[in-house]
DNA sequence: TATAAATAGGATAAAATTATCCGAAATAAA
DNA sequence: TTTATTTCGGATAATTTTATCCTATTTATA
């Protein structure tokens, strides 16, 4: 569905986002140990949550990476999915046609929608605050 | 969603079917101009459908490929992206977590199984009839 | 100010996916 | 039986994605 890319950056967001309401930086060693992924490719994702402003980063001695508190809640999969893989993921065609449209559909393009809609309406109104929540109450796992 | 080559033997497979329906047998070149792909490569792609039997090789002077026109109505587009991608579209972790499960759900789990079980309902129950027809129809397209 | 610790970023490598090329095998028709 | 046509399949190449490595830059603290 997503790219590892994407898988990365959201489980890494999501973990950032349970230590910055402790008010816990976190490193990329720590996140990938956490989540379970590369190291240094690790580092290039949250680079660019930095740049799309979904993380912060602290540079320099005692640094790491946060999430500001208040805008935990705030911060849909959406905009993870959005800076990491694009959004063709729920606009693009089924078929991956550029031609492809309401008015000039592909075969599947009617199918494809409802799912698509679906999907998108649901990155859009999970928020990593409740993800985070989840996770701590015990409700859900990154690894066993 | 899909992979490229997926896209490519969606689009192959109704082709061959609308074609099928009128007994006429399609070479590579027909299906790659009319669906806008890499010839060698959709070859391959359509050697892959065969060993799946999802559709039928004609080999040899005035052969191609062709689908069984009893059984058109009977394929749906889930074999298809089984026999390219594998299932785990709709079958695996949202997170790409091997762990993941009911019982022990990562984050997104609940979140993404609505989605994935919607689409797998689809491509199960979408047939290649169903496509081809709209094509003939009029009410969709391959190219503009 | 010097040092150590941490992110930033460029260069490179490995792996997977996508794509091409060419000869072998099959087969219908001349 | 020969020829022309067509799929099959192996080898290879190009591109994209995933992953690693190394150095520069930043910054808190001693």
């Amino acid at each position: 569905m997503f790219s590892k890319a994407c898988e990365y950056g959201i489980k890494a967001a999501i973990f950032i986002a349970i230590n910055s309401k402790e008010g816990k930086l976190v490193s990329p060693k720590e996140i990938s140990e956490e989540i379970d992924s590369p190291q240094a490719f690790t580092a290039k994702i949250l680079q660019e949550l930095v740049r799309h402003k979904i993380v912060s980063s602290v540079k320099g001695a005692y640094g790491g990476f946060e999430i500001d508190k208040i805008r935990i809640d705030s911060i849909k999969l959406s905009q993870i999915v959005k800076a990491i893989d694009g959004d063709k993921i729920y606009i693009g065609c089924g078929l991956g046609l550029e031609t492809c449209n309401e008015n000039h559909p592909c075969p599947v393009h009617d199918k494809f929608k409802t799912i698509r809609d679906e999907l998108k309406y649901m990155l859009e109104h999970t928020s990593l605050q409740e993800l985070a929540l989840s996770i701590k109450a015990g409700n859900s796992f990154f690894k066993v």
